[in-house]
DNA sequence: GCCGAATGCCCAA
DNA sequence: TGGGCCTTCGGCG
């Protein structure tokens, strides 16, 4: 699930039903209990997200604010519950509450407290975020010119550009027909731009429909029922849905990578 | 029921 | 570069 349109859309669900609400906090699994204490009872202020992170803001009682910061890794689930007499899964890390809704998350990487600023610090080490007005293709640009690993390397580093993840990365590499073996620094001004404008209409398109959709010409009023396979050019196929050759799987900054090295040409 | 894979990332060597 | 961590789920018996 967590590439960074599903992030981004979970921070706008949790900003639905939590906002100005009293949420009660406990960790089923105690491994957050500790965290859990400290903001029982505190004011749910928001939700945003950066790249893969999602931060709540929280306003305990006599004290100054507080984020908790989620990362979800690989494995990391929320879980809707319709009422706080279902039980939580003995790995729920948290089960959030407010008088309306019930929240569980099971399998984070990361589940923490952290103050404002070192919020704000964590969001700094992160590249731009195509689902963000403060990131821009420019920034994308700039921070592929200094990197010679591969391309399809980079759009996994979470410090060029937040929010990839695998399928993302190979729907765009073979959408712009673009050899991922090619060094990040060689792409153009041009293709940098052309990535990043599909990146974010596709993210975008992710965040409504909460997942991943990237075979579409363009914005759908509404949003089309896919079978999972159809929604994506290449990832997970066998073959390539231009010249019906092999797809190929390697990997590639640490995952595999589908592409088709027949269509994927471009070095620049 | 068991096993492997999965949309992630960190750290030690 | 390889292993570790976190959990769920589908495929295979």
């Amino acid at each position: 699930m967590p590439e960074g349109h599903t992030i981004h859309r979970m921070a706008k669900d949790h900003s639905k039903w939590f906002q100005g609400r009293v949420v009660s906090l406990r960790s089923p699994q105690g491994r957050f209990s500790a965290g859990a204490q400290q903001l029982d009872g505190a004011v749910f202020r928001g939700a945003y997200a950066h790249g893969k992170h999602l931060f709540y803001r929280l306003d305990p009682q006599d004290q100054a604010s507080l984020n908790i910061h989620i990362h979800l890794g690989l494995f990391g689930k929320f879980r809707k519950r319709a009422n706080e007499e279902v039980e939580p899964s003995p790995n729920c890390r948290l089960r959030m509450c407010s008088d309306t809704h019930v929240l569980d998350l099971s399998g984070p990487t990361c589940c923490e407290v952290l103050t404002p600023e070192e919020a704000a610090a964590k969001c700094g080490t992160l590249g731009p975020d195509p689902l963000r007005s403060d990131g821009s293709a420019s920034q994308f640009a700039a921070r592929l010119k200094r990197r010679r690993i591969p391309i399809a390397a980079a759009l996994l580093d979470q410090k060029v550009i937040a929010g990839l993840g695998n399928i993302y990365r190979a729907e765009l590499l073979f959408h712009h027909r673009i050899n991922p073996m090619t060094p990040a620094g060689d792409l153009t001004e041009n293709t940098a731009t052309e990535l990043w404008d599909t990146a974010v209409w596709w993210l975008n398109l992710g965040v409504r429909a909460n997942r991943i959709i990237t075979v579409l010409e363009a914005s759908p009023k509404r949003v089309p029922r896919l079978p999972r396979r159809e929604a994506v050019y290449i990832y997970g196929k066998q073959s390539c849905p231009t010249c019906g050759d092999g797809i190929v799987r390697r990997e590639v900054g640490n995952r595999t990578l589908f592409a088709c090295d027949t269509c994927q040409t471009r070095n620049s």
